[in-house]
DNA sequence: CGTTGCGTTGAATAAGGTCAAATAGAGTGG
DNA sequence: CCACTCTATTTGACCTTATTCAACGCAACG
């Protein structure tokens, strides 16, 4: 397992948060400039993760957090039986591993699904310093906060919507990240095969593939294999709930 | 809306986090005694919620935490539609409130099961403080952390799991729980209704009546309305992912 | 140009949802 | 204390949805 392998120091690349165009997705947003120059000392260290390597794996010794750089990554967790349920899609600007601070351990695996790039943040570090500039633990607590109310969305999908809803909100979902991001909100590449979009939500693959072309019959969207473009906004939120109003 | 009338000081009662018997699950968990006594300081007032009544509705202003002294609460998502969703059950030593941090305004509602008190944590207090003393900055990160674990944990339940694993791990949780605090782990009360647990697990109300009663014919457990004693806990593991094994 | 993995589609099936009716308690007012 | 209400729960019959199993198509790749 290389699974350390690619650890570039950061300072030998010249970047940094201050010249970062994510920082207002990331842990920088809000600072001044001052402090986001704190911040980058804090990121010590950037790591390359191959298209289907693993960032970490749940039982993983926990000890740094890891902001996306670049590229597409999927979480998930495993049971005991075996099965696992991909829990989340990460992209640029977001912040992985907060799974691993309550036990020390991680609870889920990360894994790239393309050539991807991340900050690696040392955790005490970041405790330390964020002691010290009420921005950063304020931003941080966002982070955390954030995540959880995500996770709640998400518990809100799995337990309440069908699966044409499900794939309606999913797809939304990412328009709208990617427009965040500065991509197009309607035509964009899936990273993930239908298995893990199916894993996500809850549904089986033939599921998600046959609800694709069903939205595609109904001229909301058009796929062609990974490819998405989204046709009619409107008809899509539509479906994710407010059927009667 | 009498919603946050009966508001004690806690100084007045003389009670505090240091003669808590929940603190090893709550805030004050690993800190030295001295350091306990300044949470305590931290906790400014407590708060009893009658059974029915709200602790806080989503879209509420955020400004504390709230530590469960006694008591019972169920969390709930509400979608744009109106449809809702049950996000957790909370018991005594856990922290609500977590889902505000993020945004300034809450994003879940909380509701008392029965008569029910909380500690109320002013959060910028918190903060301010959690800066000082390293060993409750960290108990709070792990706090938050343990939240979406267990949120992960949720959504493995709610994504990849039949009607009786749901179940089974349900009422395993909940005798863990009730174990964790003295309680017996074999047989208790349920404090929420069949639709509470439905929502929770995904499943509808009639569906956890069907388990609840196949359960019952299968010697796993006793259930008589809400009175619940678990008769054969190996069993109900094994129903829970590890068929095979 | 066959192999391999991913995606689509169809038919049969199972799981859980829906609708409806019966029952059981808990609490209330007489 | 008893009859009465109200709500929660249980159970049955039927129906819908998504799963399962299987076959096939397609594109990338050696």
């Amino acid at each position: 397992m290389a699974a350390t392998a690619p650890v570039i120091t950061l300072h030998a690349l010249k970047s940094s948060c201050s010249s970062c165009s994510l920082r207002e997705l990331c842990l920088p947003m809000g600072l001044t400039s001052e402090e986001v120059e704190q911040v980058d000392h804090l990121v010590a260290a950037r790591r390359r993760v191959r298209s289907g390597a693993t960032l970490y794996r749940a039982g993983d010794a926990f000890g740094s957090l890891y902001a996306v750089r670049s590229g597409f990554f999927k979480s998930m967790v495993l049971s005991d039986d075996g099965r696992d349920q991909v829990t989340g899609f990460h992209m640029a600007g977001e912040i992985l591993g907060m799974d691993g601070i309550g036990t020390e351990k991680h609870a889920c695996s990360i894994v790239a699904l393309e050539d991807s790039e991340v900050c690696i943040i040392p955790f005490p570090r970041l405790e330390e310093i964020s002691a010290k500039i009420r921005g950063l633990q304020r931003q941080f607590h966002r982070l955390m906060s954030r995540e959880i109310v995500r996770d709640q969305g998400v518990m809100l999908l799995l337990g309440s919507m069908r699966a044409e809803e499900r794939v309606a909100a999913f797809l939304l979902n990412l328009s709208q990240r990617f427009l965040a991001r500065g991509y197009s909100p309607s035509d964009f590449n899936l990273r993930m095969t239908r298995e893990e979009i199916g894993s996500y939500l809850g549904i089986k693959l033939e599921t998600v593939s046959r609800v694709f072309s069903k939205f595609q019959e109904g001229r909301l969207v058009e796929v062609k294999q990974k490819h998405i473009r989204i046709l009619d906004v409107v008809g899509l939120k539509g479906l994710t709930g407010k059927e009667a109003c």
